[in-house]
DNA sequence: TGTTGCTATTCAGAAAATTGAATATACAGC
DNA sequence: GCTGTATATTCAATTTTCTGAATAGCAACA
């Protein structure tokens, strides 16, 4: 049932395929929702059945043909209707988190390497979303997007992803400096054993 | 296959009952994983059954009976080996954010209520981690912690919590802010157009 | 003496998400 | 001509998670 107001915002911005929404709500690249491809597709069927988005066959020369989704009047009120309900209260739920909580009995290099290979991907993220910025600026000021646009929505959710990665790359720095500190007294340690 | 991991984790930190791990993992509370009580002795008995963890029954006088688990070395290497793996990439999924992308088509009102909802949560947990986090420093300094324990994982997975909750207001002051300036072009807008 | 709240666990069923494919077309580079 | 990548969708099966309970003893408060 999450699902759906994720397809359903997304189809704010215009129609679209299946394929397309999987890309957007694709792990490696979602800004505000993510579902596997099967998922989406049984998700479209039930909600064409149910009036919210409406399915139009789109032929294609050199692609195979595609059905491309967009909003109904319906899907259009269901979506109003869902941003007056209470939100679900979200919190973090990152198998990391759980490796750090056992870094103590864990392997400590390899729990590193994985930190390192975290931030990457969030460096990566946030350079993705600094060109999606600037296709929706389309060269104007910030300050001057937000006074014209009728369309905040997507600004809001990447500023979000945004300070995510953000916030990623912040912690990461300072877990690793942690991690390096131990490292570095245990091998002393070990050193002055020997002696 | 997650949650497992999470449980062994927690039970690092000294054995507890099926009770005191739901109230650990309870999503209002959360530091590092979240699930429900069901999901929890579900998850438990089966542990137990593959040898990961041992339960021990303490008879309690003025409460009904507890069944304690630990930790068994098999549980152990388990975890071990678990911190070896590659973790899954995260990403955001919250509704909320899904409400931010409709908010257009939306009621921004009850949109903006729930923000500052989520504000005032955001700023519980940082108080609540701040306690957690006294009584884990024990009146000394986080440097000299750091130096001393043998046991950092509650400290780097509780680092996230506060980085994360701090990221929330900071993005919901953000975002408030916006949508108040929308909101009050609107309404200018309406007189100018009453005029 | 009733009500609420906390400890402690369990049950049944439904919904959602993940895993691991298979199918088919076509372009681009080596 | 082969390989890889991208478009576009579908199937089957399983696992995980969520929802909404029920039970039961005791404490604290009004």
């Amino acid at each position: 049932m999450a699902l759906r107001n994720a397809v359903m915002a997304a189809l704010l911005e215009g129609e679209a395929s299946g394929y397309d929404l999987a890309k957007r709500f694709d792990t490696a690249t979602a800004e505000f929702w993510t579902s596997t491809p099967q998922q989406l597709y049984r998700e479209l069927e039930r909600m064409e059945g149910e009036g919210l988005i409406r399915a139009r066959v789109v032929e294609q020369e050199r692609r195979p043909n595609k059905r491309v989704f967009s909003l109904t009047d319906q899907g259009r009120s269901a979506l109003h209707a869902f941003t007056r309900r209470p939100a679900k209260p979200t919190a973090i739920r990152d198998e990391m988190l759980v490796k750090l909580q056992a870094v103590d009995a864990g392997d400590a290099e390899a729990v590193r390497t994985s930190i390192m290979e975290r931030m990457e991907r969030a460096r990566a993220k946030l350079a993705r979303y600094e060109r999606i910025r600037e296709r929706l600026l389309g060269g104007r000021p910030e300050e001057e997007y937000l006074r014209e646009t009728d369309h905040v929505g997507p600004y809001l959710t990447l500023l979000r992803g945004r300070y995510f990665e953000e916030e990623n790359l912040r912690w990461g720095e300072e877990v690793l400096a942690i991690l390096d500190a131990r490292a570095a007294r245990r091998t002393a340690g070990q050193e002055s054993d020997r002696r």
